[in-house]
DNA sequence: ATTTCGGTGTGAGGTAGGTCACAGCCTACA
DNA sequence: TGTAGGCTGTGACCTACCTCACACCGAAAT
């Protein structure tokens, strides 16, 4: 029997027994969405951290122009909400929807903390990984700041070739902050 | 007498004895450094993680063409590093230099994780201001994703009030992504 | 006292990328 | 099997912002 994907994922930090990873698993809910489905909507209450066991969603702010800018795609073993809203336990200022029919594990902040406190290795867990996307929220303002157009979807092709064919060039020149047509002329 | 900064900012997430701030304190080294000297520069290892006791400080990258963007300002109470190298004990590829005259205290990466290991407090403050870094840098992109000049420039200005004196505009635009002509232009 | 230099303002002109509009092509679904 | 809607390409124009150039000012340095 394969292991499971979360448990491969949280390995990859912090080593765990069998009964300890059972016991984390069961404070996530798992959960499937359908196609175009919401998963985090703005305005409303946040109800977790996602874990995507498969499935490919964005997480996007809408304008009052109704212009969408992407702040993070998500695919297998990446997480995502609206942190910001999330930790503050506030109505959700940005939303997220399936690109693809997804299943997702989701952790509420009371289990998050919750678990951190019970088990050393999920607080440590959870440090590195918050900080490993720090830093790479930190190359994406970088990149922002000093590439034009050509040179961010260079990046984002070099960095993630896998999303390419699985995302409509819309929403990647939603992501790096381009418009359609630009990104359309290369 | 009063308390030390560092036992001030620490305490605002996780409460500690008298024994367990003076056992962490002696973790950091004190440096203090001048005017325009370099705190990590491009290319050397990175000492540690800084957090600022007195001073001002710039964290920002150079480009081929010598042009520089900011990635970050640090003033009392802030945290700073070139954390990319800093975690992945790689030469910096940023550079940190001095607005003002520094004090700051520096923690080796050996230093945190050891103290992360032994007091559960710390871990748990590292965890937590790491989650709101990544908020930070989050709602920084969307800026940069959604708004012109003007708007960041206002956003920076109500966000962070006390920087707009302390600082030369020429690095405000720098840290917006605009021309400095652009910035004077309001 | 004079010079240098960092910081700032402002004009003129250039350009990367935005906006608008239309057309072609799929897939899905009735 | 027709039609509607999502995705992409492309042309024509427009504009926010960049670049270059010069001028002014105050603080520091000699």
């Amino acid at each position: 029997m394969t292991p499971h994907p979360l448990r491969v994922h949280l390995e990859q930090i912090a080593p765990l027994t069998d009964g300890e990873f059972d016991y984390i698993l069961g404070h996530f809910m798992p959960r499937a969405f359908r196609r175009h489905q919401f998963v985090v909507q703005e305005g409303m209450a946040v109800p977790g951290d996602f874990f995507v066991v498969k499935g490919c969603l964005r997480a996007y702010h809408t304008a009052s122009d109704g212009k969408e800018s992407i702040l993070q795609f998500a695919t297998e073993n990446w997480w995502v909400t609206d942190y910001d809203a999330y930790y503050r336990e506030r109505p959700a200022t940005i939303s997220i929807d399936c690109i693809e029919p997804c299943e997702l594990l989701c952790l509420s902040l009371l289990n998050r903390e919750k678990l951190c406190a019970e088990l050393r290795g999920v607080e440590h867990f959870f440090r590195k990984k918050s900080n490993a996307g720090y830093v790479a929220l930190q190359q994406r303002i970088l990149s922002l700041l000093t590439t034009n157009a050509a040179e961010r979807y260079e990046q984002f092709a070099a960095q993630y070739p896998h999303l390419l064919q699985r995302l409509p060039k819309t929403m990647i020149a939603a992501y790096l902050g381009v418009s359609r047509e630009t990104l359309s002329r290369l």
